[in-house]
DNA sequence: GCAAGGTC
């Protein structure tokens, strides 16, 4: 018997359902000579301080550095404190059952550094010996998942792929409950202080720009207005140049003239592509700035819908899909064709030519983007629904037509120069789905403008001095902070390590509202409107660690660099032991540091 | 009591 094991149930069942095999057993299904099996996700982890005897919280245990990791089965807390999971318990003994009987396994948890992670500890956990081969997919259509079972790969060809997964799991361990012990013990408080290699960071992002708009010291700058007319059509033209005295605006004001010459009009098209599919993070964003849901309730409405076989894997960090997905989406587009907001665009994208800007295979990494399945949604609760249309909604703008938009900027010299500029929507293309506002448009455009020619005079039927303030880059909300993690490392200097970055960023798709939760639960951070902003228990743990490298984005950069490198082969013990030295000088350094810390 | 990673 051989026996295929998937990161999760849907991508079990998806597989058994191409080899045909459908006797649905408790935590398997069966079929055709093999037997289908899944993990929920990581099932063991590495083994909590205890286990290795350093009991309690105390300074004599640091740092604590275990000769040998364990790992433990993922607890839940319960009211008699952390517990192993029962359902995590009872499907690792399915595994073993089954993994006994086996004469061969298949890996095919997601392909990635965590899928592999997530298999390798359920193998060595269950002390297994058995033959196992890999399966390498990056999308779960008939045909790729077929193609992959032609194509297994030798199990070992992973062993560096592993070994960098457990390097990075054993090096957050590390770092991170030392830390938190370190500077939970010396702030003398007996709350826990947590630190870790991306919620410090990220705490550190949001004390950052919370210090920054406070302190902002706003400019005050002038401005002239004037409003030119042309057959009784009245546009608003601003002064070309900004002053920092009123005397200056007001000169410019004196100047103007009982009319205005058209110095030049310059009209051009401007074409403005479709966005891409939403992947977990940017649909976070969206649901955030359209319905107020935190990542992490959206995250949830999400899951929802995916148990609920509605959409597609929620967790993915891909805004792409690859060919043979692009071809299931003429069906997908069909079936909205009766929706009450996008059944017109739905019809009018129903046999036309479809966007490719969000197919390429190459951008698909474990997952592809998020679609919905097809599968017509029944008594969906309004928040869900919610969710639902954003996703339907984003495909079929994705696959839309260019919005074309003309944009006109007129000169106009009256005493001096004015600016009047204007964006007018010629085809909406994309657009038309949502009927959105252009976010980016400032105040002073006007959305239309009038023609005019060169060489024109039109009257000026009034005028006025602004006085403007500049404003400080805004606090965070869930929406930019996501941003901002995803994009996380890019101003890093260091070329190599920004490079580490560049697709990652600080965390994951799938950690990231967690981690937020986390900072909240810790009474880090707390919102405050939309906002996100830092507690003074936050700030004053940034006080102390700002300046190590535990609240660098550049520490997860250089940690990238050389997993990556072990995936290619190079040595892991060089970095355990570098990350040990580190582990020292941290947990040495807050010892120290904590006891300079007023918590209040 | 603690990390970050994955998922029901």
């Amino acid at each position: 018997m051989k026996v295929i094991i998937a990161e999760k149930p849907s991508v079990g069942r998806e597989i058994a359902k191409v080899f045909g095999a459908s006797t649905k057993k408790d935590g398997y299904i069966e079929g055709k000579g093999y037997t289908f099996t899944w993990a929920f996700g990581h099932l063991l982890q590495l083994a909590a301080p205890q286990e290795y005897g350093y009991y309690g919280w105390n300074v004599q245990n640091l740092p604590m550095l275990p000769q040998k990791f364990k790992l433990a089965i993922r607890k839940v807390k319960t009211k008699d404190g952390m517990v192993d999971d029962p359902g995590v318990r009872k499907q690792l003994e399915i595994i073993k059952a089954l993994f006994d009987e086996a004469t061969e396994i298949i890996v095919a948890t997601d392909a990635g550094r965590e899928g592999e992670l997530i298999f390798r500890y359920i193998y060595y956990y269950l002390k297994c010996k058995k033959p196992f081969k890999r399966l390498w997919i990056s999308s779960q259509t008939d045909a790729a998942i077929k193609d992959g079972f032609r194509n297994l790969k030798p199990g070992t060809d992973y062993d560096t792929l592993f070994n960098s997964a457990h390097c990075r799991s054993q090096s957050d361990w590390l770092v991170g409950m030392n830390a938190t012990q370190a500077l939970s013990l010396s702030s003398g408080t007996r709350s826990v202080l947590s630190l870790g290699r991306v919620q410090t960071p990220t705490l550190a992002m949001i004390c950052t720009r919370y210090l920054e708009n406070k302190n902002f010291v706003p400019q005050t700058y002038y401005q002239v207005s004037i409003q030119p007319d042309k057959n009784g059509q009245v546009f608003k033209a601003i002064s070309e140049k900004n002053f920092k005295t009123r005397e200056e605006a007001q000169a410019v004001l004196d100047r103007v003239e009982a009319t205005g010459l058209i110095e030049s009009v310059e009209a051009k098209p401007r074409k403005e592509p479709p966005p891409l599919l939403h992947d977990l993070s940017s649909l976070q964003q969206e649901a955030n700035k359209r319905k107020g849901f935190t990542a992490d309730q959206t995250l949830t409405l999400l899951q929802n819908l995916y148990e609920s076989k509605l959409v597609t894997y929620p967790r993915t960090g891909s805004r792409y899909i690859g060919d043979d997905v692009f071809a299931q989406v003429p069906g997908l587009i069909e079936k909205f064709t009766s929706h009450d907001d996008f059944g017109k665009q739905a019809t009018i994208l129903t046999g036309a030519k479809l966007n490719r800007r969000s197919v390429n295979a190459k951008k698909v990494t474990d997952h592809h983007a998020i679609l919905p399945t097809g599968e017509r949604p029944y008594q969906l609760s309004a928040d869900h629904q919610a969710i639902y249309d954003m996703i339907a909604g984003r495909m079929l703008e994705a696959f839309h037509q260019d919005c074309i938009k003309e944009i006109t900027k007129i000169i106009m010299l009256s005493g001096s120069r004015f600016v009047a500029s204007g964006t007018v929507i010629q085809t909406a293309g994309w657009r038309a789905v949502f009927n959105d506002k252009d976010d980016e448009k400032k105040d002073e455009e006007n959305a239309t403008l009038p023609k005019v020619v060169q060489g024109e005079n039109l009257p000026i039927t009034d005028k006025a001095l602004l006085e403007k303030q500049t404003k400080p880059k805004p606090l965070y909300n869930e929406a930019t902070l996501l941003k901002a993690l995803e994009t996380a490392g890019k101003e890093i200097d260091d070329e190599e390590l920004r490079q580490a970055m560049k697709d990652s960023g600080l965390g994951t798709p799938a950690t990231r509202a967690a981690m937020i939760e986390t900072l909240l639960k810790r009474n880090y951070i707390a919102r405050e409107k939309k906002n996100l902003v830092p507690t003074e228990t936050g700030l004053s743990v940034y006080h102390v660690v700002k300046d190590h490298r535990i609240a660098q984005a550049e520490l997860t950069g250089a940690w990238e660099k050389r997993l990556e490198e072990i995936r290619s082969g190079a040595s892991v013990n060089q970095f355990q032991e570098e990350i040990k030295t580190y582990t020292r000088d941290i947990t040495r350094e807050l010892l120290t540091a904590g006891k300079g810390m007023v918590i209040k």
